[in-house]
DNA sequence: GAGTCAAGCTTACCCGGGGTAGGTTACTTG
DNA sequence: CAAGTAACCTACCCCGGGTAAGCTTGACTC
């Protein structure tokens, strides 16, 4: 099998056994195995456990930048591209939730560093589509208040995600809902109500 | 030493290992040396190395929710109680940073099931904290409606939380003024500003 | 004061799994 | 067909999580 295909199989199977056992419970052994193939070919192309999961999680996140960039071309106002954005991320945590998993859980330092500085790559992405959006119809808001809310998006779609795809009597629009009435009308609105 | 101020020590060396290093690179015989006590002692009162790494978890969550529940006592309004408990969470993960980045980055499966079901257990307390101070102000709210604003106010503090502690220039304060911007007053009001 | 029990501690070991050295096969290319 | 290289293997190293078995010391009983 030639080395573009092979690459594949194996992100495809190490996101699998990741996101079944956890990082630390799956073993090079069992993922070799799975592929048809000695773990010395898994070190010749991803140099190390670290690398296979960095490898999972960079085709993760490029997938969910595609999805949302995607989902915002044409909205004509900021509430407009705002819910369609949100949407399209319910849609994408819901439809490819081993990946997703493998983006949340895959934490940071305990995998290893690289590993961590993917997932905050992720996030950054996530946080610049984010403040372009917001930049292009808000121009007098300052870089910080952009950044911050920016931030504050994507934590709040990051668990809110986590909450939804655990109740099947939410779906993907209703927790688009929920995180307009918090984000985009506010929390005051609430009380007067 | 006694078993009980001897596990306090142990919990201390390892939430600062741990933090310092990872989990993963943090070794159980360095635990161990900087205690001055070997191994096994460790085994003896925390079993694993999971086990372990969930005492400093459970430590470091059970003073975060002290300090936020806290923090809100006497409050008059809902917006008075949001923004306290806000500006409580910041300064607490601003002055304990190794106990915050523990929750943060010993995320989930990557360490073992009981460390992931208390880092969700404690996320989860910090969601019940906010639906119990949401509830008592606004009867009317359904409780998914609760749910889903708790959910996403936590997943904004914890997001937010890493921006602002990363950043000299941003205060507790002016975090916990953001984000009352955005969840409180609404994104929507800086478009007709 | 000898006997006993437990708490706190140790040394010395097992073994799974990440990672590697070095070789084999088989297909391309000059 | 010789040379090179891509795809693959077996066999091994060794670190570090985890354990077995026993030592020391002090408190408490008879």
């Amino acid at each position: 099998m030639p080395r573009a295909e092979r690459e594949r199989q194996m992100v495809a199977v190490a996101e699998e056994i990741f996101a079944d056992r956890g990082y630390l419970a799956a073993s090079m052994d069992d993922i070799a195995e799975r592929c048809g193939v000695s773990k010395p070919m898994i070190y010749e192309y991803f140099g190390s456990k670290e690398g296979l999961l960095v490898a999972c999680i960079r085709e993760a996140r490029t997938e969910l930048a595609k999805a949302t960039t995607e989902s915002v071309i044409g909205a004509a106002t900021p509430e407009e591209a705002l819910r369609r954005g949100l949407v399209a991320f319910f849609e994408f945590t819901d439809t490819h939730r081993r990946a997703w998993s493998l983006m949340l859980r895959s934490e940071a330092a305990v995998a290893g560093p690289a590993a961590a500085a993917e997932i905050e790559a992720g996030r950054q992405e996530q946080v610049e589509i984010d403040m372009a959006l917001f930049r292009a119809f808000l121009p007098e808001t300052s870089e910080v208040e952009l950044e911050a809310a920016a931030q504050i998006v994507v934590g709040a779609c990051e668990r809110l995600s986590l909450w939804y795809v655990g109740r099947d009597d939410v779906t993907a629009d209703q927790a688009a809902d929920h995180l307009m009435l918090a984000l985009w009308t506010g929390l005051s609105s609430l009380v007067r109500a």
